[in-house]
DNA sequence: CATGAATGAGCATTCATTCAT
DNA sequence: AATGAATGAATGCTCATTCAT
């Protein structure tokens, strides 16, 4: 599994050398071509990553299998990220920061809890199949093949960072003397076995599913949507 | 990760040697001293496998992790099983095994739904309580690495149990075309999460986290129990 | 390869403990069923290791592999050989004991070099035939599957025989002023090699490979027998 | 023993890494002192195994052996070959290329066959003898082991060579309606075990060695040299 | 004597990481 | 900054051999 508190506190510097205070001078804006061959590198890099933790798992991936697939020299690797550890960070991190400004304007937006839920969900629904898909834009979708590992860094983010959103909502005193803490877990869990399990399904439903955790989180089991008689 | 489908089919011998086809007799008294190391060491091994599996999970653990802890030949470990995946297998099949009867009972006994929920969501809280306690049993609680991780194969076993469980109650008719699979897949994911937190919680109130998770999976948010004002 | 010198020098006692001086007892001759377990022990080890280096090899071989064939247990092995190398002289010596007569046979009775070189070519094409066949008797024919290497303890045993029979034969003085040494090597080279190509064809023709054999170091090339024409 | 067919085909890159496509370019002259030590590593580890095959056989030698004799560290050693089936592989190729001229040319201009076995003969003993030697310059003579093994990769690689060489004149016509396959194969017996004989003598004497050979084939026992009278 | 579990040295191979070029 | 060969610790696993039963 991964490090569990991956994604802890600020947004750390992404390279782990001092990020260039200097770039503020004017050569910086031309982007030199050396520039702009750091971060195709580092782009590289983290493409790589996601496919490769995608394809084999966080854990059974090793350095080695990103910079194969990288196709840069190994030495390379170690002047953005000091271990697998580290990337997997960056990883988690972009996607969390992606997701962010989603999931606040549904705070801010949302009229009452249940829009609210709904739009979190949906959300998160949406980032896990996308996180599914091959990121290397150029490939068939047919390449799909190797089964795809679930929980990669993004999602763990993702998940993350939807939990905390919930916990803020909650907070924030939509509900008196809930225990939000237990909510916002069970909610999350919710979302992530059921996203699984639509994931599974062809074709993907992402609006029933959301339908289906929405209302069970709101009603309980009475409320959720019963399937058509056939 | 864990395969998924550690648990499978009918239960598999322990030994990957044939197990005295003709022990049927009632000869395990006779035990001789090297029986009995056998069985000891067995279950050493299982021990620290499942402490080693519980501090660095499943897939960073290593054979030779497992070994280490055990205080034995390394070749030995191989008179046992034949891989780490072995040891995680039979893990699995213990602690299913030692679920599945309580869980069948609930199935059994239950006279609702409800009580049937309140069964098995207790059953599952307590069997991870159990398995979260240092095997060993001299450890003191605080040298639990920073992040214990979830989902180890005992876990896991019990995890697919339940689910089953649920799936099989619902399949047998109490929910009219609901889509079991979500709703067990909610069930579960409730339990998982709300399982999670509780454990870090201290003291440890399975009472609470039980009639929080059943309250919201039958009758959702307005249902769930509130705390005493302060 | 086999260590050369597998088989230098008088034949040594078989076991390694001291072969019961006492046997001269009258206990010795009734058998015991003690003592037959023995032979039959030491009989099924010669056996298995036979088959053993046959099929992998004498350097693939393991004791393990043997054992397993044998199916004793492990330490019974170490009761009558000390190891690999010990089990395989002693497979070399009985081959040599058992051709020795039947060469010396020919050594004496041959009227000429010429029909001396027939027999011993003979003699030793025919124990690399059946060196090839599976020992345990109860095998059927076309189980002979996995290829069956060639240079087993035997047959190197054997072809050691032949050599210092030949070399016997020539420094008694049938060839005078010839190098001995450089003809009994030349010889046998010609009959390993043209040895191995007969048991390469099917069917095997021992008659052919000896004619061929003997012609061309009594004559040469162009005494050779010739094909018959299609 | 070393898969016999060790040498099949055309000669394949050396490297497992794909060997420079475009390095069709003189390049090598630029070769900086990176490449310097790659080829100094490379001859290290073919001269390592050379001795190790030729001390120990092919069979027993292991890896960790070849390893070892080369002072490098164990995973260098698979930068360069994959395994010791791969290295003995390349001895075999070194051997056979270096071989497969001198072959040819006197196949090509030898008059007669007697004429060409001569050549053959000759050249093959000369490249037991290189062979033979103690690789590492420094070496005292005496250091080799009590029975040096023959059939290292390089001696089987130039037996085959010379066998199917004389196989092709053979086939040409020399000698209509003869068992080419049988003749190949005891020329080559006769040159291996002669060749093996004059080896363990000192001084050696190529000379008297394929005299002798060449003529007992050519023309048989009475043919061969005589030792002059003390 | 037979048994077979325990032992630990040994082996092939991979991998993260460094560093001279 | 990029390169990629070198490094050696670490891993999974096998094997010959011992020794308590």
């Amino acid at each position: 599994m991964l490090p569990a508190d991956m994604l802890q506190g600020p947004l750390p510097a992404q390279d782990h050398e001092a990020p260039e205070q200097g770039s503020q001078l004017p050569e910086a804006q031309t982007n030199g071509k050396r520039e702009q061959t750091k971060s195709q590198n580092r782009a590289a890099i983290l493409a790589a990553a996601r496919e490769v933790f995608a394809e084999l798992g966080y854990e059974a991936a090793s350095v080695r299998d990103i910079i194969r697939r990288t196709g840069l020299a190994s030495g390379t690797f170690y002047n953005y990220y000091r271990s697998k550890e580290e990337v997997a960070k960056a990883i988690a991190t972009d996607a969390a920061l992606r997701l962010r400004p989603i999931l606040r304007a549904h705070r801010e937006q949302a009229a009452d809890f249940e829009s609210y839920l709904n739009g979190i969900v949906r959300a998160y629904f949406q980032f896990i199949i996308d996180d599914q898909r091959p990121w290397r834009p150029g490939r068939p979708i047919s390449e799909r093949r190797a089964r795809v590992r679930f929980q990669t860094p993004a999602h763990n983010a993702v998940y993350d960072e939807v939990e905390s959103s919930i916990a803020l909502v909650l907070r924030r005193g939509l509900s008196p003397r809930v225990d939000t803490a237990y909510l916002a877990a069970a909610t999350i869990g919710v979302a992530r076995e059921i996203g699984e399990k639509m994931l599974a399904r062809d074709p993907i439903d992402l609006e029933g599913a959301a339908a289906f955790a929405v209302s069970l989180i709101l009603n309980g089991l009475p409320a959720v949507p019963r399937l058509a008689p056939e």
